[in-house]
DNA sequence: CTCCGGTATT
DNA sequence: AATACCGGAG
């Protein structure tokens, strides 16, 4: 790992802050204003989504929910209806927890330091240093992935980014370098960074304005930067998709209160071990495939005949559905079904 | 297809 | 430390 003395974190800090001055990305909607509530969303929003993903539904977020009180007060199917198609939907239910916890049990006053935001549901040690050094300028770096790539290329160094313990490692090296100044101009002038020159596939090194500062650019190893071990591959599962319908209506169930999409409701699912448990009843040539990080789903549509409700089933129409916030992969069954239907017209 | 990515739970 | 949780980009 390289070592910078003093001279060079200086160096380091004027040449990153003052590209971000001129080339960092201020017209993001969420850096036009600060304030700890709007960071907060931003940052739950992007946690594992892509900042053009993230854009409208922030928006849309912010023009429904203005306030950390507006969202305390709201009911939970409204912030699920805003979160509609962003994944890991547990990070609604988070954001809503932590929101009602700054206004109910803080009396709204904000938590100011990266310690003592990850009291918050959902903000852990990314989230948290984030936040309190975007609106409270602390002096903390914020560890999300494209600082562990950045900093694994300028520094060389090599603790595997898959490992929990080489966080620490990271926040040893970073720490000493964050600008005390502006620290949350720092962080986000890292993450600007990273999703520009110093890329996952295919940096731009040479047009890096931190190309003097790369270690492993100068060693022509930065292909080996950072170093993480492969994850394991889903597991395949295959399902057959209830389609049964009755006077407009279509027969949904909610899934368990734990677990994958929990409590949100889908076609009935029923997982089979294979194709034949269904022979010849499918309505399509190809499933409906859908992946989750550890998951795989190939599920294949059938209509059935109506029959009994269980417990946590209901008889939908349209518009109730349409209310709904409803996942991906309901989403996909419906439109399959819905180009089915034109078909046959 | 493959790859990417924070937090909570266990 | 390992696993669960989603959707999008290339």
């Amino acid at each position: 790992m390289e070592h910078w003395d003093q001279a060079t974190i200086e160096a380091f800090r004027a040449t990153l802050l003052t590209w971000y001055d001129q080339a960092g990305r201020k017209h993001l909607p969420w850096r036009q204003d600060q304030a700890p509530y709007r960071v907060m969303v931003s940052e739950i929003m992007l946690q594992q989504t892509q900042v053009e993903t993230v854009i409208p539904y922030f928006n849309r977020f912010m023009a429904a929910l203005p306030t950390v009180e507006a969202l305390a007060n709201a009911p939970e199917a409204q912030v699920l209806k805003l979160w509609e198609g962003l994944g890991y939907y547990s990070r609604a239910r988070n954001l809503q927890k932590a929101a009602k916890y700054v206004v109910e049990q803080l009396d709204n006053q904000w938590p100011r330091t990266s310690a003592t935001l990850q009291a918050l549901p959902g903000i852990g040690p990314y989230t948290a240093a984030a936040i309190s050094s975007i609106s409270f300028g602390e002096v903390v770096p914020a560890i999300d992935g494209n600082q562990y790539r950045v900093f694994s290329r300028l520094l060389k160094i090599d603790a595997d980014i898959a490992q929990a313990k080489s966080r620490q490692i990271f926040y040893d090296a970073i720490a000493p370098i964050v600008d005390p100044k502006r620290p949350g101009d720092f962080n986000q002038a890292i993450m600007d960074l990273g999703t520009s020159y110093m890329t996952a596939k295919n940096p731009d090194t040479i047009n890096s304005p931190v190309r003097q500062f790369n270690a492993a650019y100068r060693d022509h190893v930065e292909a080996n930067y950072p170093v993480k071990t492969p994850k394991a591959k889903p597991v395949k599962q295959l399902f057959v998709a209830e389609v049964i319908e009755n006077e407009g209506r279509l027969l949904m169930a909610k899934r368990p209160a734990t677990g994958l999409l929990a409590d949100f409701w889908t076609f009935p699912l029923q997982e089979i071990s294979t194709i034949e448990a269904i022979a010849g009843e499918q309505l399509t040539i190809k499933p409906v495939v859908h992946v989750f990080t550890h998951r795989r789903w190939e599920i294949w549509l059938v209509r059935r005949q109506q029959r009994g409700l269980q417990a946590n089933e209901k008889m939908m129409s349209r518009d109730e559905l349409q209310a709904l916030s409803l996942p991906k992969v309901q989403h996909k069954l419906m439109d399959v079904l819905d180009s089915l239907d034109l078909d046959a017209n």
